[in-house]
RNA sequence: GCGCCUGUAGCUCAUUUGGAUAGAGCAUCGGCCUUCUAAGCCGAGGGUAGCAGGUUCGAAUCCUGCCAGGCGUACCA
């Protein structure tokens, strides 16, 4: 409908050019929204205002030239002008009305499009180092890029999901050492822990599995493990945390050899696995987990420093390989590859958005940590230098979680007593609310977690605000079946022009919405928007809900209104299972 | 120092990307259950949109300068 008006305006506007009331150059974009309230029709133009200047007409009396030439069409009632010069068209009734069939007929596909078929995109989220268990941080940006995946599929994407496993690099063997050092302990060695080493309980746990396996094989002597080791970071400031983990690493190579691999690839595997078994409870839906040491092994590495070298974006400095970035834009060159010829973890990073161009993708999304971003502008100016195309990436930021029980702030130390991970979030406050607080803000915004909140089964909690609506609606459904009334979709829509009270305009036109919102939100990588839509869609069910009986005596009535509300809680259903939440027949 | 993000009701946040009288929830106060689930509804109060300029028919939204907070500024990952 809001096409057609924009059809009619642009004819409009056609004529009057032709009747040199205004110009031939004017914005080729014809401006139509959907009101917020009634008051002001149904869509609302602003295209008076904006041609005013070029027309040299005041806004009001060039609305009225436009509204004169507008067509004919049945399906609006009314052109009005309002206000500083708005032309408002009022729908009729019947339009909105239709809406209820398409619900019903497309179920979950309600409000689904191909509107961007055959765009393939890429969407990496969290792609946290497996290193240790995800906390909250993690779970908003799980939360995110799950909901956000789905509403971009929903709208005719091809997407493809991915979690980057940082399975090379220093991180890795800092890990892999805490865990034979945590070994050491558990046979009686004495020694202090590394302030730089992982201090997690989990670290623990790996080691007695080591234990299990290798029994005392792997014991070495304290005195060597330590042996050239430069002394930890102090309280007095002397030391230096970096070199002491370095030097363990280094001498834990040594002298473990080939048993060094195994414990490096069991730390891994269980930390690996434990990710992806709380990612996949939690809705996390990836297509692949994609390895890093995959790209260094196969040759992808080489290949990306290859392709910068053929374009000549590489320079030689001081030893070592720097990547030109500051000519796209970048504060400051890169170090792909040191001195030592080490390559640094960018080199990989651009490396692995190269197989993301390669392989086919029309456009990249990495949802990024706020504290990565930084890191944006030389990431885009590798995807510049490669292809030309650093446009194909968007990086949207996701500011971090504090939490909260009621007031008081949760500590988030790995020392800590308090839960830290998502896996006991999940556990305290459940899936559905988790998944609906982490995208109930705006990504680039803090945000505050409130534990109590989010537990509370009170009516301060806005998750059970949404699924409540829908539980009502089923219930209405069972009363139907307990008294024996009787219901088809097909003979409600014959009667939907009975739905005329207030609330009821409102629901349908809510209702109708729903595919337009979806779109906006999916693209402009907002899912907060759709959180907002259906707790209005909620709020205006409630609504009705008090104000009128759905299972009324006037049969004709009542068919309609059951489809009306069968229709909200389609949409609700659908726009829940985009989001993650379920929505239960009964609360 | 430089860069990015943020600043809206007592609190937590929206504001359909520049539109009409800036809206919700929580909290406070007052109403609504012998009728489809009160995890609900209806109503009241509460605002200099950090501050100061600018752009235009029109600014919370865009621009400039201050103020405040967060993050970043590695040959770490």
């Amino acid at each position: 409908m809001k096409s057609t008006i924009q059809v009619h305006l642009a004819q409009a506007i056609a004529q009057l050019q032709q009747q040199n009331v205004l110009p031939e150059a004017v914005p080729a974009i014809v401006h139509v929204e959907r009101t917020i309230e009634g008051k002001n029709g149904d869509y609302a133009s602003n295209m008076a205002l904006m041609l005013a200047k070029v027309a040299k007409m005041k806004p009001r009396d060039l609305a009225e030239l436009i509204v004169a030439q507008l067509p004919k069409d049945s399906n609006i009632t009314k052109v009005e002008i309002a206000g500083p010069g708005f032309i408002n068209f009022f729908l009729a009734a019947t339009v909105a009305q239709q809406c209820i069939a398409e619900v019903l007929a497309q179920k979950t596909q309600y409000g689904h499009s191909t509107a961007h078929a055959g765009t393939k995109l890429h969407i990496e989220y969290v792609s946290a180092n497996p290193t240790g268990p995800l906390h909250v941080g993690h779970g908003r940006s799980a939360a995110y890029g799950a909901s956000l995946a789905n509403m971009l599929a929903a709208v005719g994407y091809q997407v493809h999901r991915e979690y980057y496993v940082n399975d090379a690099g220093r991180q890795m063997h800092i890990l892999t050492t805490s865990v034979w050092l945590r070994y050491l302990k558990l046979l009686g060695a004495t020694f202090d822990f590394p302030r730089n080493g992982y201090q997690g309980e989990y670290v623990i746990d790996i080691a007695k599995v080591v234990h299990q396996q290798k029994a005392e094989q792997l014991n070495r002597e304290v005195n060597a493990v330590f042996q050239n080791v430069v002394q930890d970071a102090q309280a007095d400031g002397s030391g230096d945390k970096e070199k002491h983990i370095d030097g363990l690493i280094a001498n834990a190579k040594q002298l473990l050899g080939d048993e060094y691999q195994p414990i490096f690839s069991l730390a891994l595997e269980t930390i690996l696995s434990d990710i992806q078994q709380d990612l996949s409870e939690f809705g996390g839906n990836y297509q692949d987990w994609f390895s890093e040491q995959q790209l260094v092994d196969n040759g992808a590495i080489d290949h990306a420093i290859e392709v910068l070298q053929e374009k000549d974006y590489l320079y030689k400095h001081e030893g070592a390989l720097w990547f030109k970035s500051t000519d796209f834009g970048d504060d400051k060159d890169r170090v792909i590859q040191r001195a030592n010829g080490a390559r640094t973890y960018f080199a990989n990073d651009i490396a692995y958005h190269l197989t993301k161009l390669e392989r086919g993708f029309d456009e990249v999304i990495d949802v990024l940590g706020a504290d990565h971003h930084g890191y944006v502008p030389r990431v885009k100016a590798a995807m510049q230098a490669f292809s030309g195309r650093a446009d194909a990436l968007s990086a949207p930021l996701i500011q971090f979680v504090s939490l909260f029980r009621g007031t008081e702030r949760v500590a988030m130390s790995t020392r800590s007593g308090e839960f830290i991970t998502l896996r006991q979030l999940r556990q305290e406050v459940g899936n559905d609310a988790a998944r609906f607080f982490y995208v109930m803000r705006k990504g680039d915004q803090a945000m505050d977690f409130d534990l109590e909140l989010a537990i509370s089964k009170s009516n301060e909690n806005p998750v059970y605000y949404i699924q409540y609506a829908h539980a009502r609606v089923a219930s209405v459904l069972r009363q139907l079946i307990d008294k024996g009334i009787s219901w088809s979709v097909g003979e409600g829509l014959e009667h939907l022009s009975l739905l005329t009270e207030e609330a009821e305009r409102q629901l349908l036109k809510t209702i109708n919405h729903y595919p337009n919102l979806l779109e906006t939100a999916a693209i402009n990588y907002e899912p907060h928007q759709l959180v907002h839509y259906l707790r209005q869609l909620a709020n205006e069910f409630h609504s009705y809900y008090n104000s009128q009986q759905f299972i009324v005596e006037d049969a004709a009535l009542r068919q309609a209104r059951l489809n009306l509300i069968c229709a909200v809680q389609q949409v609700i259903a659908n726009g829940l299972g985009l989001l993650g939440v379920s929505a239960p027949e009964e609360m």
